[in-house]
DNA sequence: GGATTGAATGGTCTCGTGGCCATCAGTGAA
DNA sequence: TTCACTGATGGCCACGAGACCATTCAATCC
C-alpha cells in the first residue's frame, strides 16, 4: 500500500478519448454530418442518422464543452459566488440555482468569497479565467471588486445579484423584503407586549449598509418605540460577535426583553450566549431569528423564525441569469420576495419584573 | 422596472475581450514572446518584459483557461461529487478540498448526486463534458455509474474516492476508520454500564454495505454483547427514517438504553424523536452521534459526538488527486483517519429501572 | 576572421467544435 | 431540355493558447 502516484501517461489515455472526427470516420461520413446527428438530427437521412448514432454509441462519444464554447459562442458554465457554503442559506441557494441552470444546460461553479474582499476578487478572476457565461453574486462583502465586476460586464459576462443590492447598482437582482421582514418580527414582539427590543446586526452606515439593521430603528420608530443607542453596536455578522454582543446587551442596566437576530449565524451565537447564562426561553427573554435553519426547530423550545423563501429566490435569480444569456425573458429586473414569520416557542409576553 | 432582458449583443461585448494576440500587438512583439512574459519571464530582456507587462496591464489581459487546456494539456478543473451540499460534512469537505486545489491552480466544480444513482451518472457526464482533469467521488450511492467511472479512468480522468470505498475498487481513497469509530462509541457506552445499545444505520448487506452498520454488531460481540435482531432494521440514511426508527426502537418491550446515530443526519432525526417523546438526555437514554455538527453543541444537554477529521480528510483526498495530476507525490494510496470522541452531556450511566 | 554558441524572439501547427459556404444529386416547372 | 430549387452532405476556417522548431544577432573562441 505504498505505491507512488505520479502523473498518468497522458498520451496513452488520451488515445482512448474519441472526438466527433472519430465518430465521422467510423460512420463513414464527414464531421459536419456527424455533428448534425447531435444538433439537427432531422436534417439527416434516417439511414445516415442511424449509422452515426451507432458510431456515437460504439465510441461512447461525448462532446467537449470547452472546444464548443471556445469558438465564439457562450460557455455553458455560470459562476455562483456565495459567502460561505457552510451557511445553509447559501447551500440551499446553490442547490436550487444549480438545478434550474442545469435544466437549461449550464453547469454551476460555486465559489466562496468567505466574506473577504480579497478572496472575492480572486474568485471572480478565477471564474473569468474559465470564461463563465455569467456570475450570480452576493455582493457587498468585497467593495474593491466593483471595478473588476464592471470590467466583466463590459466583456459580456452576465451578472445577477442576490441577497444584497449595493447602492447605484442596476444589475438584475433578487432580494428579500428586508424591511418587511424586520417589521414582521418587531410587530410580533410588540403585540406580545415587548418594548425593549434589540436587534443583533451591524449598524455601520458606510462599511456595510445592511438593509435589516437600517430598517430596524425605522420600524421601531414607526411603532412609537425608540432604540437606545447602547443597543446599536457596530459588529460583524459572525457567530462569535453575536455571542459577545448578546452578553453585552444582557449586562446592561436596562437589558432588552426581546432579541431579534438578523441572520441565522447571529441567531446561533445569541442562542449560545442565552443558554450559557441559563436564561430560559421564552420566560426570561424572547428570541426571533432570521433564517429557518434546521437547529432552530431542534432546540427546546423551538425558535420563532423569519423564513426566507430561499428556493424561490434562487429560482428567480437563475431565471434572471438565463434571461440575460438569451434563454427566455423575464419582466421584472429587480425581484423582491417576502419572508414568512413562523411562530414557535421562543417568543411570549415579557415577564413582569 | 419592467424592462425586458434579452441576450447581450455578443459581438459588441466580445470586442472588449483581449487575447494574447492583442497584448503582443500593443507591445510590438510576437504572441510567443508575449506569452513568455507570463510563463517564463526570465527568458525576456527586461526591456521587452516591461513593455509586455505594460500592455497586459493596459488591456487587463487574463488568459483563457479553456483554450489552454484544449491543446492536449490537462484542464485546470476538478469535479467533486458530494451527496448533498446541505450536509455540513460535505460542505466542509468541499471547502477544504477547494482551498488545497486552488493553491495548485485548479478550480473545484461541486456537483450533488443527491443519493441517487441516476443523478450521479448525470453529474459524472456533465463533469466529463467539461473535461475535468479529475473527479473526487463519494461512491456507493450510484451503483450503475461504476461502468461509466471505469470509462472515465480509461480516458485519463483521475479518480479519488472518499468517505466510502466500494469492494474491489483500487482508486486512491480517503476513509474514516469506521470500525474504530464505532468501537469508541460502543466502548464509551459500555464503560458507562450500557448493555442494550442500538445503532441507527442500514444493515442491508448488499444494497448498501455501509461499514459502520457492519462494524457495530462485530464490536458488540467483541465486548460479549449481542445486538437483538429487532434492533437491526434496514433503513435509509435520512432524517425521517431515523426519526421513525427511533420511535420504533423505543416502543419495543426491551428498548435500548443507549443509541448511536451512525450519521449526523440520522442523529438529528433521532434527537427529534427523543425530544417529542419528552425523553430527557442523558437520564432516560444516552445518545452518541457521528459528526460534530453545530447543533449538537447548541442543544441542552449538548450531544456526545464522534468527530470526523473532515478537513484532514479533504486535504488528503485533494493531495491524492494532485499527485495523480502530476503535482507532488504521496506514499499512501489508501488513507484511513481516526475519529475523535467528544464526551458531552448526552451520555451517562443508564437509569436503574 | 570564420565558426560556434546561446540568448532572444518569431512562425506555424494543433487541440475539438461551430459557423458558414460549397457541392452534388434529385425534382419539378417553364 | 434547361433552369431554379431543395435536401443532404462535405470542406474550410476560426476560436485562444501551448508546443516545438526556426530564425536572428551578437558575443566568444580557436
Amino acid at each position: 500500500m505504498t505505491n507512488r502516484l505520479s502523473a498518468p501517461p497522458a498520451l496513452t489515455y488520451n488515445a482512448a478519448v474519441s472526438t466527433i472526427q472519430d465518430v465521422a470516420r467510423l460512420a463513414g461520413v464527414s464531421p459536419t454530418t456527424a455533428k448534425r446527428a447531435l444538433k439537427e438530427p432531422d436534417k439527416l437521412t434516417p439511414d445516415t442518422l442511424a449509422r452515426v448514432q451507432q458510431a456515437i454509441a460504439q465510441l461512447h462519444y461525448e462532446p467537449d464543452q470547452r472546444a464548443g464554447s471556445l469558438r465564439g459562442g457562450q460557455s455553458t458554465t455560470v459562476g455562483l459566488v456565495v459567502g460561505s457554503i457552510l451557511e445553509p442559506f447559501f447551500a440551499q441557494f446553490a442547490r436550487t440555482a444549480s438545478h434550474v441552470l442545469a435544466d437549461a444546460g449550464y453547469t454551476l461553479i460555486i465559489s466562496e468569497n468567505e466574506y473577504s474582499a480579497q478572496r472575492e476578487l480572486q474568485e471572480l478572476r478565477r471564474l473569468y479565467g474559465l470564461r463563465v457565461a455569467g456570475i450570480l453574486l452576493r455582493p457587498g462583502y468585497g467593495q474593491d471588486s466593483q471595478e473588476y465586476l464592471a470590467r466583466l460586464r463590459s466583456r459580456g459576462v452576465a451578472v445577477t445579484e442576490y441577497d444584497y443590492r449595493p447602492p447605484h447598482h442596476d444589475e438584475p437582482s433578487v432580494m428579500l423584503d428586508n424591511p418587511g421582514a424586520v417589521r414582521q418580527a418587531v410587530t410580533h414582539l410588540h403585540a406580545l407586549g415587548h418594548r425593549r427590543i434589540a436587534a443583533l446586526g451591524t449598524y455601520h452606515p458606510v462599511i456595510h449598509p445592511e438593509e435589516r439593521s437600517r430598517a430596524f430603528p425605522e420600524v421601531m420608530n414607526a411603532l412609537g418605540l425608540t432604540v437606545p443607542a447602547e443597543y446599536q453596536r457596530v459588529t460583524l455578522l459572525n457567530e462569535d460577535t453575536a455571542y459577545a454582543l448578546t452578553n453585552d446587551l444582557l449586562d446592561l442596566p436596562e437589558p432588552p426583553t426581546a432579541l431579534i437576530a438578523l441572520t441565522g449565524t447571529q441567531a446561533s451565537g445569541a442562542y449560545r450566549a442565552l443558554r450559557e447564562r441559563g436564561m430560559r426561553l421564552p420566560h426570561d427573554i424572547s428570541l426571533v431569528a432570521f433564517d429557518n435553519y434546521p437547529w432552530t426547530s431542534l432546540v427546546d423550545p423551538p425558535i420563532t423564525v423569519l423564513e426566507q423563501p430561499v428556493e424561490a429566490m434562487a429560482e428567480r435569480a437563475a431565471a434572471l441569469m438565463l434571461a440575460q444569456l438569451g434563454h427566455g425573458t423575464v419582466t421584472q429586473r429587480h425581484v423582491v420576495l417576502g419572508a414568512r414569520l413562523i411562530e414557535r416557542g421562543s417568543t411570549a409576553p415579557p415577564a413582569r419584573s
